[in-house]
DNA sequence: CGATAATATGTTAGCGCTAACATTTTTTCC
DNA sequence: GGAAAAAATGTTAGCGCTAACATATTATCG
């Protein structure tokens, strides 16, 4: 380890390191401010000067050390995360339209994976925060208390997203999943189906899953619905689960006609239960999911589901971080974005 | 702006920020220097007093500034990965396997979306290199010069992930994607399929697909079989692309009766194609796939495909690059993970 | 042309932490 | 019991950059 030597015009020779501001400063035969002045303001550098400074910067390939300069600006560039999983491809979505936002603003993404853990949540919170983020994405709007005291004493933008609340830390964006869960089940009990059975997401610290579950069980009381526990199941987000529910409710409920499902992969999982059992869609079971992934539409039959705008949702949320830290006034602290029902064919 | 203050006992009252450890050491009666090992090497300092340090640690939610640390101790914590998209639900089970092996070591993943360029690649590159990573994961064996100019220079730990080259940055996890994708197309001219299609992604800076495609053309070759330009389509990665090159081919060349997919995406969109037309799978039209998603075990009939370890391929990467920043000797930097033919029901 | 305003550049003092070394305190052991 | 070794703690000097202020230089104008 060799660090603390000679204090200022390190000999290029000796330099390991990249090049600092000091060196190009030194190269320039300017001060490191001027050189600062022409990274981030060069308007307000002599245009002679500017040029000699700039042809330095260029020889020398000098990159700023945003680390140092995070420390000294006290802010760090950075944006970070938390999502509960990252094979979730409809919050990847929402990434993408995260990072599409920041990215152009020279924000970087520091991501965390909670695993639908509110505790595994704070703990990342608190470490991105020891890291001077200057922003933050958050997954739906459950969070522990102590999630919800850091974030506000820290005092950066913060992104709720991917459902509604009254109440969001700072601002949120997405829909009303106990809405957009209702509107589906209103529409299968408008296509005259009786009882109709459920699969879900697990809703431990799971607020979107909660609420459409909510959603179907308002929908059903106001129809004055059957409401037998055994109509509805509540499992793993995937494909493999929705299978494997699906064929739970028709061993245990030979005489369900219908089925709503609280993802697009768990449907596409019961469709395939469905037709490995023979049990034709929709004739014999309907299904709707929730989601509109891509797949939806290309399933036989077709998925009748519901789409949300997960990639402007990202894009939104990162907007509004931006705006946030560019001292833009944000107008509106609660973003609804609103659903869409897709009618298709499998219900 | 109020910086620039009185130097060190600030007073308590006065503290709009996090406590520093300045600001504990005060309080604990000990040196700031003495506070830093109770928080990162303990058992050095003396049990009465990292007792008291501790509590006072506790009392005032100290956390470190690891922008600070990062600056002084020239070690970020930061780990960074560029991947083509962060919709690829493969890629992103890779980003699972690697932040699952990086969480518990104490880094945090940086994680840039490089849109299949590798141009963005090394754009990204060197930003986070400006942000002093520690290490760094790339998806794929191609990148720019300049890219690999600058991950040499700069000494860390790199490994690129999901393809194999005998000429690694530094470390390469992965499998042979040529080997691989002939060893489909063998099996599927095993099957006796006389001509056989591709759908593929597009090779464009994307070595994987670039390679897919060169072993399935090795094998045909090998095997002395037509090769028509027609039956190959690049297009996409997605579902949507997949059923749209399929019809591309069931229109142009009505004979065909076997297809390969260069993803498992692009065979199930190719599969609901065939569906939606009421050609039979695999009676009239074989179709294989690649990377076994979860859904090609549910589709119906089972998706023929290649399966290869993401989680792990991810897990690994995560886990040489903490081996070397700890000092730990990586005795592998060529690992070759394999993969496995999953001879299902649609070819 | 000299005073004033405007523009361009420089100086200073840290941001909060850590590496390396220095010093003090405690333990060991003949 | 006291010298040497070991353990515990402290001191110093930055890491590379920026905010705020200070100074120097150039333009403006009666």
């Amino acid at each position: 380890m060799t660090r603390r030597r000679t204090v200022s015009p390190r000999p290029i020779d000796d330099r390991v390191g990249r090049p600092r501001l000091l060196d190009v400063a030194a190269a320039a035969g300017v001060s490191t401010m001027t050189v600062a002045r022409v990274l981030r303001d060069p308007q307000k550098v002599a245009a002679r000067t500017r040029e000699r400074v700039q042809r330095i910067l260029t020889d020398t390939g000098y990159t700023p050390d945003l680390v140092a300069r995070g420390l000294a600006s006290n802010r760090s560039g950075l944006i970070a995360a938390v999502i509960p999983l990252l094979t979730n491809s409809l919050i990847a979505e929402i990434m993408q339209g995260l990072t599409d936002a920041l990215g152009p603003a020279g924000y970087h993404l520091l991501l965390g994976a909670s695993g639908f853990s509110a505790a595994e949540e704070q703990v990342l919170v608190r470490a991105f925060l020891s890291r001077r983020i200057d922003g933050i994405y958050l997954t739906g709007v459950i969070h522990t208390d102590e999630t919800v005291r850091m974030l506000k004493r820290a005092g950066i933008p913060v992104v709720e997203g991917g459902n509604l609340t009254a109440n969001p830390i700072d601002m949120v964006v997405g829909y009303s999943n106990i809405e957009a869960a209702r509107t589906v089940t209103r529409y299968l009990i408008g296509q005259g189906y009786g009882e109709i059975g459920y699969i879900g997401a697990f809703p431990q610290d799971n607020d979107r899953a909660r609420d459409r579950r909510r959603g179907y069980e308002m929908a059903m009381a106001a129809a004055r619905r059957k409401r037998d526990p055994r109509l509805r199941i509540e499992t793993s987000l995937d494909i493999d689960a929705g299978a494997a529910a699906m064929a739970a409710l028709l061993d245990g409920y030979p005489d369900l006609r219908a089925v709503f499902c609280s993802a697009d992969a768990i449907a596409v999982g019961a469709m395939c239960e469905c037709q490995r059992r023979k049990v034709p869609v929709p004739a014999r079971m309907a299904i709707a999911g929730f989601d509109d992934i891509p797949i939806a539409a290309q399933v036989v039959p077709a998925l009748t589901t519901l789409r949300v705008p997960r990639y402007a949702i990202g894009q939104r949320a990162g907007a509004m971080i931006c705006d946030r830290l560019a001292g833009r006034a944000v107008k509106q602290r609660i973003v609804d974005t609103g659903f869409q029902l897709v009618a298709r064919d499998s219900a």
